[in-house]
DNA sequence: CCAATTCATAGGTGCGAACCCATTATTGGT
DNA sequence: ACCAATAATGGGTTCGCACCTATGAATTGG
């Protein structure tokens, strides 16, 4: 009485949406627990790969309204997990950097996403994750492909 | 510029929820076209698939609030695209029948969700897909094991 | 040096999804 | 015959997310 209809898990897209739907809720209750939304995670993470960003530019990478940007922004400097600075070359521009403890919370982040992950992974060996990955990537690359594109 | 940071790209789950969140977002916006959501699609799928419903367990088994399907039976058959008829059985049940009607509506519809499929699993060949599907398939079996379960 | 543009910020809006509660009809148990 | 549980229904709430607009400060181009 609870299968889920065959005509729905035969579409590839339909289980892409729901996986995806319920690896996002389990990790997104498990930041809650941390006071934190997945825009503050994204935030850190392109701050700590890519380095000290001006507010539009993370706005751009990570195609969210700049707007937006200011309220993540406001609630990671509250935290001191980021630092804002006017740009001296251009003093509209505020430039972002990651502090220290910044690189401390978003590790914390990273791990218990990869808790919640080993979750969502279970049924898979090493081999497939990977395989998994490496297909999901692909897919991935294609549609941000597409979507940049698009501007 | 539009990188997205390698520490997201790192994580499977970061990637099956953002894949996952463009398929849903583009089928949905594809059946809305239709003047149809996600839920019609699934109600009509789960009728085709396994026959007649009482309301309770099409709720059951879609894993959705039972005063949401009322709703969306609402609207389902005012398009004559299902039955309702009372259980004379048990008199407080409506057992719901997909029409002839609904089956052509749906096997429009499953075209459609083809059709954005299509786009969206375009970097990989058939082998890969079939390969992908079934990684999915076994996610998503073990996910839906668990939820049940804890009912 | 003025006008148009860019950036950050504050505030508000709209929408869909997921719940939750109260009501009414019907049933099954005692 | 009565009472507790179950079904469908209608109503409303909350929440997150994306988006949009106006404003002020700063810059750039003609």
């Amino acid at each position: 009485m609870h299968e889920t209809p065959p005509s729905l898990l035969a579409l590839t897209t339909y289980l892409l949406s729901r996986v995806g739907k319920t690896a996002r809720m389990r990790i997104t209750e498990r930041l809650a627990a941390r006071d934190v939304r997945l825009w503050h995670m994204a935030v850190l993470a392109a701050l700590a790969d890519f380095g000290p960003h001006a507010q539009r530019d993370l706005a751009a990478r990570l195609s969210i309204d700049p707007s937006d940007v200011v309220k993540v922004l406001d609630e990671l400097a509250a935290a001191d997990h980021v630092e804002r600075a006017r740009d001296p070359a251009d003093r509209r521009r505020v430039v972002v950097t990651i502090t220290p403890a910044g690189r401390t919370a978003l590790a914390d982040l990273t791990s218990e996403a990869s808790a919640v992950q080993e979750g969502v992974l279970a049924p898979l060996d090493e081999d497939e994750r990977a395989r998994l990955h490496d297909l999901l990537l692909r897919l991935f690359a294609h549609l941000h492909e597409e979507t940049v594109r698009e501007r």
